[in-house]
DNA sequence: GTTTAGGATTCG
């Protein structure tokens, strides 16, 4: 045993981690929340990080001491972090710091010069440190997701989450749970700042520069947790806020127009790493921040003029002045569009907010997003549940044109199930070549039996007969066909009616449709589309045989492959699970034309010449 | 000396 210090660390490899150990490791940012004050007594970042193993570690840092927290300014920063104790959460391993925890971060920039953030005093870094972080780096830049470039403020949209680098000109306390925070970053956004109302004595900052730079300046409103940071911040620092949502408001003037102001805010809480954090002079997004604050756009400080609607329609189309999308990286269907135009690409864009104004026909381009939630399945198995309280009839059992069984479930609150097997010239043919209604089962119930028999009909019993059930329910299921009718000009005849049919007519969808007096759905994708630009919100209807999703819609029912695929699309464009926010852009055009209903003028919207971008599908 | 949080957007 010697007591030669300790000139070289061990770096242990992220998929090389033990429980109950204590390690040294480096690794790239990949996810981390800047520091904040926990509910406990401390300071705590959520940092997690990953390495050349591409294997992940989430650490949790705590410390009474907030400059003693790792010094990340972003997504793929460099760690090194000595003395972190791994142990087992959720069968995974993880991070914490335990006794003479220390870190250093660095740029993560191919090139960058190698300097160590760090707060620790006469810290051990040698070439080998030196190479380590060069390899991160190298490795970092073809294996996770180039981080993300600055987004400016000329760069950002309605209806986004992204991270600000600006300077603090003011600040001004609003109430109990919100602060303002008025910055800049010396561009200007595509539509004016919201202003949030404050009494003047409290704005603290250079009145006289707010003034100057009023049209390069944006209103942030700060909630919750943010509030305490947002008070002791000094007004001249350079910030980045992490995860400020923008929104867009329409908001009527005095004079009735409306005008329209992007609205800025942070959240409470701090997921997704919302949060403040102050930026040290040196940093290389400090520097790019100074030169653009140097060359800013003087003549964009002219006087104010807000975007007026009914006088400025024109300056309404370009959602980005730039004319470039988000730089906030995400997949590239959420920031470009899923789908793209087949025509009229002159067009320019317009918000929806202008075009909920604007008398019909018309002609538009947007870009939205789906809003709805699809709620198919659900809605399926409503209408079954529905349907299951109703009490099968036993004298509406075992006729001339079909045996009945009838079954109670026991778990089930007494639920009662009948399936009616159609009989084909009084005899009851092989299942796989049988139609079978069925009273009281579940969608899981349907799914099966319709593997097993040829056709399903789910019925209810009524008065006179069985019947159908809401036509928002397919009349027929046919293996993973689903077969719907139209609610409008469908008039329901009796069940019994089937007897009419012939024996290969009882397979036939449009032979079942006819006799039941069922007008059958043509088959175009026929769906509303909920969307919304963050100005407005519009219904536009899809009527579409094969050109919206390139799919042709008559095949659809018969083919396995081509209903996983359209399920795809779908879920690409409302992807279930996530916020509407995190949905992809939809680039579409869209028509207006009056319909008359009643007495009632109305305006419907429609969209055409817009397909699937060819990469989604 | 212990707890904090344990990534996974607000709803103002």
């Amino acid at each position: 045993m010697s007591l030669v210090p300790v000139t070289s660390y061990i770096y242990t490899p992220l998929n090389q981690l033990k429980g109950g150990t204590v390690v040294n490791v480096y690794g790239v940012v990949k996810f981390f929340k800047p520091p904040y004050l926990s509910k406990g007594t401390d300071y705590c970042s959520v940092v997690t990080i990953v390495d050349q193993t591409n294997v992940k570690l989430t650490c949790l840092l705590f410390s009474g001491n907030y400059e003693s927290l790792p010094i990340i300014y972003k997504i793929g920063d460099i760690v090194r972090f000595h003395r972190l104790k791994i142990q087992v959460y959720k069968n995974e391993p993880q991070g914490i710091n335990c006794a003479g925890f220390a870190s250093l971060t660095f740029e993560g920039t191919l090139g960058a010069p190698v300097i160590p953030r760090t707060s620790s005093k006469g810290f051990n870094f040698t070439p080998a440190d030196h190479k380590m972080v060069e390899a991160l780096r190298v490795w970092a830049s073809t294996h996770i997701s180039p981080s993300s470039a600055l987004v400016q403020l000329c760069d950002v949209q309605p209806m986004q989450y992204f991270d600000l680098t600006c300077q603090l000109l003011g600040k001004a306390e609003v109430d109990g749970t919100s602060f303002l925070l008025k910055v800049w970053d010396g561009t200007r956004t595509p539509f004016p700042s919201w202003r949030v109302l404050i009494q003047d004595q409290v704005l603290e900052g250079d009145p006289s520069q707010i003034q100057r730079l009023q049209n390069l300046t944006i209103d942030i409103l700060v909630y919750d947790n943010h509030v305490q940071v947002a008070k002791y911040l000094k007004v001249g620092s350079f910030l980045r806020l992490y995860s400020l949502h923008t929104k867009l408001q329409s908001v009527n003037s005095e004079n009735q127009a409306s005008v329209l102001s992007l609205e800025f805010h942070l959240h409470g809480g701090t997921s997704y790493g919302r949060g403040i954090r102050v930026l040290s002079e040196g940093n290389s997004d400090v520097d790019q921040l100074k030169k653009a604050l140097e060359s800013a756009d003087l003549t964009a400080s002219l006087p104010p003029e807000a975007i007026c609607q009914s006088e400025h329609e024109d300056n309404l189309l370009s959602l980005s002045s730039s004319g470039s999308v988000s730089l906030y990286e995400v997949e590239r269907c959420q920031q470009l569009s899923a789908t793209i135009l087949t025509d009229h690409q002159y067009l320019e864009k317009t918000p929806i907010c202008a075009i909920l104004k604007q008398k019909a026909p018309q002609r538009h381009r947007i870009r939205a997003k789906l809003r709805q939630e699809v709620p198919y399945e659900d809605s399926l198995h409503r209408i079954l549940q529905d349907a299951a309280t109703n009490i099968p009839d036993s004298k509406l059992q075992n006729t001339s044109l079909y045996d009945s069984k009838a079954w109670t479930t026991e778990d089930q609150g007494g639920r009662t199930v009948v399936i009616h097997f159609v009989k084909n010239n009084g005899i009851l043919p092989l299942s796989s070549e049988c139609l079978i209604l069925i009273e009281g089962g579940t969608l899981e119930e349907i799914t099966k039996l319709s593997s097993t028999f040829h056709s399903v009909i789910p019925v209810k019993s009524s008065q006179e007969d069985l019947e159908v059930l809401d036509l928002s329910m397919p009349f027929l299921i046919q293996e993973k066909a689903h077969h719907y009718g139209c609610k409008q000009c469908s008039h329901l005849k009796p069940i019994q009616s089937l007897s009419s049919l012939a024996e290969s007519a009882q397979r036939s969808p449009s032979s079942v449709a006819e006799v039941l007096g069922i007008v059958p759905l043509q088959y175009v994708f026929v769906m509303t589309f909920t969307l919304d630009d963050g100005t407005g919100v519009l219904e536009a209807y899809l009527m579409d045989s094969d050109k919206f999703f390139q799919i042709p819609a008559s095949k659809i029912l018969a083919d396995d492959n081509l209903q996983t695929h359209m399920d795809m699309i779908i879920n690409m464009l409302c992807p279930p699970g996530i916020k509407v926010d995190t949905y992809p852009w939809l680039e579409c055009f869209i028509k207006s034309y009056n319909i008359t209903n009643g007495t009632e003028q109305q305006i419907c919207y429609q969209i055409f010449d817009t397909t699937v971008a060819e990469d989604l599908i």
